[in-house]
DNA sequence: CACCCGTGGGG
DNA sequence: TCCCCAAGGGT
């Protein structure tokens, strides 16, 4: 079997090397994850199931272990194949989805799941896989590896850490990707690739931390030419951020007393693409496409007959996004008896129960407030 | 390639 | 408090 001694790989940390010590740790340290089986060193286990392996890693795109577990565990209670997710309401999913953010996500979860459908099952290929919606490189590698035991080259920002103290490699991310995808190839075994790119994920996330790196517990520590030459914690190197910026906007809390006599909120639907595409939501101004500035008051309040001077302020809620910070003032139109002009809200608007605002899925920042108005 | 897209936890 | 950042993908 050749040795893969091309490129990075020079011998002090060689490819079959790193695998071995890596994946004799992994059978010992792997963290227990509800859609991870067993490390299974004599590869005779069946493979855990695709549904649930591409689940898990959707949600774990640049969202923490912690915040994902238990919405992985409510998805598969809801949906325990992907042939339920396919079937589902996409407004039940987008609502499940809610807090988890990037909700691009979710909208494409649903999209894939259809296709898989579709196509009868999931593709076995790394290149089956990244032609679906929702998986990028790295997912469709990871899914490959993990779910249908191909050998991929999977890299994420943990692997990127890992391989960039190990081979010491000094060029700043985003350009040094293609170095460490190199490197990475270099390192990744024929056999157990999946196994190898979750212990690589777990090394990065328990002992080759981004600060503060466990070395002396490290099983690559031998092997790692950042660890030889010291301050490993200083790789990889990251072009500076941008600032945030903070813009300004208003939402609108307004209430009517239903037929039931129910007091409920109007809510809307947030067009599919862009800032929380698809989601649930307050009628707002317009701040998340606009820079700065308060915009005009959304079309849907128009018909509602609440007089503008009958609004009143409702608090502040501060939100910190990606790329910009949010200072969202409320503005409050409370038990107007005019607001009953159901019939003259499109299908992007809804009145809901104010008592069951918690399950209207909103998304964190409107979320907050409505925890505002109603505390 | 550069930018857009959420959220919560840790230091 | 503030800043960093995480199992990235789409455009």
């Amino acid at each position: 079997m050749p040795k893969g001694e091309e490129g990075a790989n020079d011998g002090a940390n060689d490819g079959a090397g790193v695998a071995q010590a890596l994946l004799v740790w992994y059978d010992v340290h792997a963290r227990h994850l509800p859609w991870r089986h067993r490390p299974d060193p004599l590869g005779q286990a069946p493979l855990p199931d695709p549904y649930r392996v591409w689940l898990s890693e959707v949600m774990l795109q640049q969202t923490t272990v912690a915040a994902v577990v238990p919405y992985f565990e409510k998805f598969t209670s809801a949906w325990p194949t992907v042939e339920a997710l396919a079937a589902a309401d996409e407004a039940q999913v987008m609502a499940a989805w809610a807090g988890l953010g990037y909700y691009a996500r979710a909208r494409n979860l649903v999209a894939c799941a259809r296709a898989v459908a579709a196509l009868g099952a999931f593709p076995d290929s790394e290149e089956g896989l990244r032609a679906l919606p929702g998986l990028g490189a790295y997912t469709a590698a990871a899914v490959a590896a993990i779910a249908f035991g191909r050998r991929a080259v999977v890299v994420d920002a943990n692997v990127e850490r890992v391989i960039a103290r190990l081979f010491a490699i000094e060029e700043p991310l985003p350009g040094a990707r293609s170095a460490i995808r190199a490197a990475t190839d270099s390192v990744t075994p024929a056999t157990r690739a999946g196994d190898f790119a979750q212990a690589m994920m777990d090394l990065g996330a328990t002992i080759c931390t981004v600060r503060a790196p466990r070395c002396l517990l490290c099983p690559l520590e031998k092997l790692c030419r950042a660890r030889a030459t010291g301050n490993p914690e200083r790789l990889p190197v990251k072009a500076p951020k941008k600032t945030k910026p903070v813009r300004q906007g208003r939402a609108f809390w307004i209430e009517r007393t239903g037929a039931d006599g129910e007091v409920e909120v109007l809510l809307v639907t947030r067009p599919g693409k862009g800032m929380l595409g698809g989601m649930r939501a307050l009628p707002d101004d317009g701040w998340s496409a606009r820079a700065d500035g308060h915009g005009a008051p959304p079309a849907v309040c128009a018909p509602l007959g609440v007089a503008q001077a009958d609004w009143q302020a409702g608090g502040v809620v501060r939100h910190g996004f990606t790329h910009f910070d949010l200072e969202l003032h409320l503005v409050v139109a409370v038990g107007d008896p005019d607001c009953r002009v159901s019939a003259m809200l499109g299908d992007d608007a809804q009145w809901w129960p104010r008592a069951r605002i918690a399950d209207a899925g909103l998304p964190t920042v409107f979320a907050k407030a409505a925890q505002l108005v109603l505390a």
